[in-house]
DNA sequence: ATTACTGTATTAACCACTTAATACAATAAT
DNA sequence: ATTATTGTATTAAGTGGTTAATACAGTAAT
């Protein structure tokens, strides 16, 4: 897992959706202990006051547990993950179908369009 | 048109990303002639400078002419708009479908859930 | 008890983005 | 010729994200 960071946008940003997509996804399983921040902060090469920012923010949502001495661990209430995960869905699709009507595709050529490059991927 | 400007992204990309939207989406339509850039500034309620950085780059990237006095315009060489549009697309598409694919859904449920969402669609 | 590790907070410095206020050169309009 | 408008450049100030270097309190491990 590479931490592709960018730098057109604040990483902290970057870190918050990375994690959350590694939860939704089932990579940090629910319940499951999270490294520590100064780990995790090396691990994607950034400063532990950033990466201290992301895990706020998704402790905020309710996605992530803080124990205060013992680090943090994934919630276990699967629906809070469920819905984050149906949210974040919606959200792509929703931004995504926009953009392309504003670049002037209608209905059919987007549905041929994804019909074709899903059929060109590996699976 | 709103010029819906978010705080989470530099200013001058989201200009970027509009006013190239305007473009390949012919609402500028080939050789038209743009408002000057303090016009365009004051319509999306950015200073001067930070339009100027956002049509510097758009002429970089061939979509604008600038005539040094008489103001700018959009490009007439239609080939150079319509591979902007190609590449475009194809970037949000591979995006879109790398995400829902790191969410955990696969290549049957993404065509599924994008045929309902265009199908909910009001056209 | 001591040690090591946890999250958290603070301070200073640096840098990119943004704004504001100008100014200049070239040309279109009059 | 004069005026207005064009793109462009400069300088200063403010803001927010990022890093670095610490420090502290609480607790798990030994």
């Amino acid at each position: 897992m590479p931490w592709e960071l960018k730098s057109d946008r604040p990483i902290y940003t970057q870190l918050i959706e990375y994690i959350e997509l590694m939860i939704v996804s089932g990579v940090y399983p629910l319940g499951s202990k999270l490294p520590s921040v100064r780990d995790m902060a090396q691990e994607a090469a950034v400063n532990p006051n950033t990466m201290q920012r992301a895990l706020a923010k998704l402790e905020e949502d309710g996605l992530i547990i803080t124990h205060r001495t013992s680090g943090r661990s994934i919630t276990e209430d699967e629906s809070m993950v469920a819905k984050a995960k149906t949210k974040l869905a919606q959200q792509q699709i929703s931004e995504f179908l926009e953009k392309m009507q504003l670049m002037g595709f209608d209905q059919q050529e987007i549905l041929t369009i994804i019909d074709n490059m899903v059929k060109g991927m590996k699976k």
